[in-house]
RNA sequence: GCCCGAGUGGCGGAAUUGGUAUACGCGUUCGACUUAAAAUCGAAUGGAGCAAUCCAUAUGGGUUCAAGUCCCAUCUCGGGCACCA
């Protein structure tokens, strides 16, 4: 008999996909269309982790059981190739991240190509490819002519080792999301995008997505909407009013003092001359500290700032405080302190013996305006490093931002011979002297006139998470040099029907939502929400159930489980069989070697032998079971053919069910149960064309190998109802609810209920339980038992 | 602290949503083949007991003919938020 030789297979067929691009995507009538796609990956130098294996073959499986059906699937791929590490890698070795980037890109490419992924290799896409971040800055130019790329000065989160500006969502607990160090604050004029204006329609919208109740739940946190008024005070002096935000406008008669957060604007202005000199030190104090040592010391501080204001309620003087626990970002960055009401301010009033007043509540609106507010802040994006996609500025001489025009596009990032970021805050691209001199046409904000001038580039780059926000619509026609996206193509394939990932839960899924958003109203997308389905899987651990990581030692390369002679089919079926989609799970050697031995069973059934004696009316194959067999194997011996035929097509219905459902490691469980049937009574070649094509979506190369050998397409089989039920059904019979006999009935017999309970009494089993007598009998026909309570 | 999830064999995990608990896989044991090993094939495998039976889904109660599934309380673990006024 013919070993299963993996390798050999597999090699096979992958020259046949590379050669007949089976998986292209073309957009045509009749057939629905599928477009699915997974985050797509950062490629890192260590290349290909299980992680990604697992990421790209959950993608696979659909995309094959989609294409199967005969839907018309798209599934591309691309490379998020901006960023940090690859910069980092370049330093320290001295070479420039465009080749170490390519060297990595390649290397990527040509390991997913080992795992047999269905991907249409037309479409791949590299954020750091000019081509690519031509649309990229285009598309920030459409923000800006909107008012919705804006540059502000204030105080942002700085990473002093990475030496960049941080977004909020890229804070992790006071850290920075890529090293881990403590974020420090930084007064610097950035960039910003303003997602804030969108922020009600993507809290609005997310309920309505399918997607897991988890990330729904985190981007209404953080988005974190609440609704109240602002109010005015009056600052006793002629100092400037202060505005402050609260929810409860109705408690305002308890205000019994207003405190300023450290950072907040008309604080020097507001500052009595005696109190200047501690509340100066207690500002510095508190800009020094970092956040998580503000986060850590929940113990009230602050300073009184020696000015009052007037309580428009009471008309009573009340003190201006200062104190850190009133938040800079957040609302006006002053409030109105309740402290009848409010725990903080309770406590804040307790420590420094100011007045607590029970308060009458009032008319909610009587004195301030409505007002929303909102947890999430606007957009960061400029960054003080080298390798990101250039900002599309340039100023004049004056220092006025001006857009470089669309037809100058891209703007290419320049080589540069030493990519170190310095302590000047702004990136190595500062160090590019020729390249910072651009002629652009500039308006003149007095006159209105337009003239060239010779200006001054921007040498911040964009956040990566920029480039990563309209990649998926890059895909419908990525080498387009017209368009960032075909007007017809994306109306065709987008929006993404499914979207696989593991990371991003509010950075990247909300952002690519705003920018959804923002290019449906300018006319460019004609749909609100870019990804209809979201499927949000668990990480892979070591053994030990630890994170994978270099330094444990303890990282499983997928490339190695394949040369190991196991083969991509088995690494990707146990991949979908390690557990359910959405848990982290840990690897199991062992369990490999079981999905090995499946898949070679699977393989021993081709064996020619079987398949000619089986292809007759009555399959042959290993002998029946012996005694001790249960009913369904005495089923098997007296109707073989009905009885297969009833397994074949409830394996059908399991394996097509559970994929929808993305239960994909019972759906393998099912396949395994129904090659152990097929072992036990032999297959028929039909048996084996179904094994085949339910198998294709895991193990598509040995299954193409096996449809080939069996002269079967692949379109994905139905089930029918009617064989879904046997011709004998077994009932179960219990007494007070314990499981006391079974009975082999005729289906036709369910309908009758009372000859069922009459066979389940006449039971010799059973009559040892109701000497005294039988209160009632049960009969539940959809789970074929009856009860029988004594 | 607040808000969600989840606790099932030696292990990863199944249970048509209230109806045969432990599918499938791993591991373990025995057997076949082999000079031998590997591979492969077959059998057994929740615990106790010779058995009939009894006990088992974190713990304690409850509802029900029937509870892993529903309700109440407790414990443990995971995740999210965490001075957001």
């Amino acid at each position: 008999m013919e070993r299963y030789e993996p390798l050999k297979i597999e090699e096979k067929w992958q020259k046949i996909w590379e050669q007949e691009k089976p998986y292209k995507a073309v957009e045509k009538d009749g057939a629905p269309k599928m477009y699915l796609a997974e985050m797509f990956p950062y490629p890192s130098g260590a290349g290909l982790h299980v992680g990604h294996v697992r990421n790209f073959t959950i993608v696979d499986v659909l995309t094959r059981f989609y294409g199967q059906q005969r839907l018309n699937v798209m599934r591309p791929f691309g490379y998020d190739t901006f960023g940090l590490p690859a910069e980092n890698y370049a330093i320290k070795t001295g070479r420039s991240p465009k080749d170490v980037t390519a060297e990595n890109v390649a290397n990527f490419r040509k390991q997913a190509k080992r795992l047999g992924y269905a991907i249409d290799w037309d479409r791949e896409i590299n954020t750091s490819d000019p081509e690519y971040y031509k649309w990229t800055q285009w598309c920030f130019l459409q923000l800006y002519k909107k008012g919705l790329a804006y540059q502000k000065e204030s105080y942002q989160w700085w990473c002093p080792v990475d030496q960049t500006v941080l977004a909020n969502e890229q804070v992790e607990n006071g850290c920075c999301w890529r090293c881990g160090h403590e974020v420090e604050k930084k007064k610097m004029k950035q960039w910003f995008f303003k997602i804030t204006e969108y922020a009600d329609e993507l809290l609005d919208e997310v309920d309505a997505l399918d997607w897991p109740e988890k990330i729904k739940t985190m981007q209404k946190n953080w988005i974190g909407r609440s609704t109240g008024a602002e109010i005015e005070f009056k600052v006793e002096g002629g100092a400037p009013h202060i505005t402050v935000f609260t929810t409860r406008p109705d408690t305002i008669y308890g205000a019994t003092f207003l405190v300023v957060a450290p950072e907040y604007a008309g604080l020097e202005a507001l500052v009595s001359d005696d109190a200047r000199e501690e509340v100066m030190a207690y500002k510095a104090e508190a800009m020094k500290k970092s956040e998580i040592e503000r986060q850590e010391n929940k113990e009230k501080t602050g300073v009184f700032t020696g000015a009052y204001a007037i309580n428009p309620a009471t008309k009573e003087k009340i003190p201006i405080w200062v104190a850190d626990y009133v938040l800079s970002g957040y609302g006006t960055g002053a409030i109105m302190a309740v402290p009848a009401m409010d725990e903080r301010d309770k406590e804040f009033a307790e420590k420094f013996d100011l007045p607590i007043v029970e308060t009458e509540l009032c008319e909610f609106d009587k004195f301030g305006t409505p007002k929303t507010t909102y947890r999430m802040r606007d957009w960061l994006i400029s960054r003080q490093r080298y390798w990101g996609c250039p900002i599309p500025i340039a100023y004049d001489k004056d220092g006025n931002a001006h857009p470089i025009p669309e037809d100058q596009l891209p703007v290419m990032l320049p080589e540069i011979d030493d990519y170190k970021p310095d302590s000047s805050g702004r990136s190595a691209l500062a160090k590019a002297k020729d390249w910072l001199k651009v002629e652009i046409p500039v308006v003149d904000p007095e006159t209105g006139e337009t003239h060239m001038e010779e200006c001054t580039r921007e040498t911040d780059t964009l956040d990566g998470y920029a480039c990563s926000s309209w990649y998926l619509w890059r895909y419908v026609s990525p080498h387009d040099a017209e368009h960032a996206w075909d007007p017809v193509a994306i109306k065709y394939w987008a929006p993404t029907d499914i979207y696989v990932g593991a990371d991003h839960a509010v950075a990247h899924l909300l952002y690519v939502r705003f920018w959804c958003k923002f290019f449906a109203d300018e006319g460019y997308l004609p749909f609100r929400e870019p990804i209809k389905k979201l499927i949000y899987h668990g990480y892979i651990n070591a053994p030990d159930g630890k994170k994978m990581s270099k330094s444990k030692g303890n990282v499983i390369d997928p490339l190695d489980v394949i040369n190991d002679g196991y083969g991509a089919d088995t690494l990707r079926t146990y991949e979908m069989f390690i557990g359910p989609v959405e848990l982290d799970a840990a690897w199991d050697p062992r369990s490999v070697g079981g999905v090995y031995r499946f898949l070679n069973r699977c393989y021993n059934l081709l064996n020619a032998d079987v398949i000619n004696s089986c292809s007759g009316s009555r399959p042959a194959g290993p002998s029946p079971r012996a005694a001790g067999a249960n009913s369904r194997a005495a089923a098997l011996r007296n109707s073989p053919n009905q009885e297969l035929t009833h397994i074949r097509h409830k394996t059908i219905k399991k394996v097509t069910e559970d994929i929808y459902k993305c239960q994909f490691n019972t759906a393998v469980a099912a396949l395994m149960e129904y090659v152990n049937e097929l072992y036990k009574v032999g297959a028929t070649k039909e048996d084996l064309i179904i094994l085949s094509k339910l198998l294709k979506p895991f193990a598509p190369h040995l299954a193409s190998e096996m449809l080939e050998r069996l002269g079967a397409d692949d379109e994905w089989p139905k089930w029918e109802e009617k064989y879904l039920v046997a011709d004998t059904a077994e009932v179960v019979v219990q007494v007070n609810g314990k499981l006391r006999a079974k009975l082999m009935v005729d289906v036709t017999d369910l309908e009758d209920e009372a000859k069922i309970v009459e066979m389940a009494l006449a039971e010799k089993k059973v009559q040892k339980y109701t000497t005294e007598g039988v209160k009632k009998t049960i009969f539940v026909k959809k789970a074929k038992l009856v009860n029988i309570v004594v």
